[in-house]
DNA sequence: AACTATTTATAAGA
DNA sequence: TTCTTATAAATAGTT
């Protein structure tokens, strides 16, 4: 679909191999949205690009996480306490540090929203699941997960946020 | 991008939304399948339908390790149960997975024995989930499940939700 | 980053 | 359901 048709295969200029990746992850994640939309579905993505960058999407509530977890900006927010290592594996653990901070930003809006507080406070300062990755396992966010159903008694969105950070968590603790 | 132009929202026609869902499940597929193929990238997806039903592509591996993960109901022995110690970590992940799986199993055969998973969830305690998921006991995973349970209403679709969710997390995992 | 010429996806219809 | 087709949408190559 463009200004010629293209053989299925490898594409082998560098340079037009980004472009193509650039404009085609975009558009999967596009149709991904609308086929959540139109059909009250739920999709979860994850791409590696020849480089080896992760990206995410998912619906609902998933794009913030993702959006954040991938931003590996700089800004150090709590994470720079205890003594990471060095190297890729302090890189991967910030951004998960990151990730979890963004999932406790979320427990002090809801905080404020005022349901539940007493969960909410119960679970949020928790310190299991704010400490290093290494010992965060998938066990502990199925309950953390649950937490957060019965906050709120059936909130989907929560749910899949769970699960969609599960799935990064993993994922970054392999890259 | 067809006769006609739609809105973007949520497709009303029951019969309507199953045939939308169907054709443009597919058509994200063939994106995803073509953007992996072109810039050698690798893609995971999961979908779950609105009647809860999990879909899920995946290049260059996926497939397989969906199918098994989705439809291997057995082969808990495979666990070694207590028995494996710190091997690779993704052969861990990978036990993880397979256990909960198991799991799931046990629990839809008690789901279907009538008993009553409301007794699990009033007696299930905080603590014990707090530990590594290889030292959880039957019992204790049994617990877990209740809670899955009551956190969507429905056991099916909760066990779906976990089996496909299990074979992102591996695909992300088979780097 | 924008812009089109084309290809591709798909909403209706059969 | 599967196929057809008119039209909307995505995108390859260009600027």
């Amino acid at each position: 679909m463009g200004r010629r048709k293209i053989k299925m295969e490898k594409v082998q200029d560098t340079n037009t191999k980004q472009v193509t990746f650039s404009k085609r992850r975009l558009g999967l994640f596009k149709k991904a949205s609308e086929l959540a939309t139109l059909c009250n579905a739920e999709v979860g993505i994850v791409v590696f690009s020849p480089g080896n960058k992760p990206y995410s999407f998912g619906k609902p509530n998933f794009d913030l996480i993702a959006e954040r977890f991938m931003n590996e900006s700089e800004d150090s927010d709590s994470c720079e306490r205890s003594g990471y290592r060095r190297g890729n594996r302090a890189r991967q653990e910030k951004m998960i540090c990151k990730r979890l901070n963004s999932i406790i930003e979320e427990a002090e809006a809801e905080k404020k929203r005022g349901e539940n507080l007493q969960i909410w406070l119960e679970t949020a300062g928790e310190e299991r699941f704010n400490r290093p990755i290494e010992d965060l396992t998938l066990e502990e966010l199925k309950e953390f997960e649950a937490k957060m159903e019965r906050m709120h008694g059936g909130i989907q969105g929560n749910i899949n946020h769970m699960r969609a950070s599960s799935s990064l968590v993993i994922l970054s603790k392999e890259k």
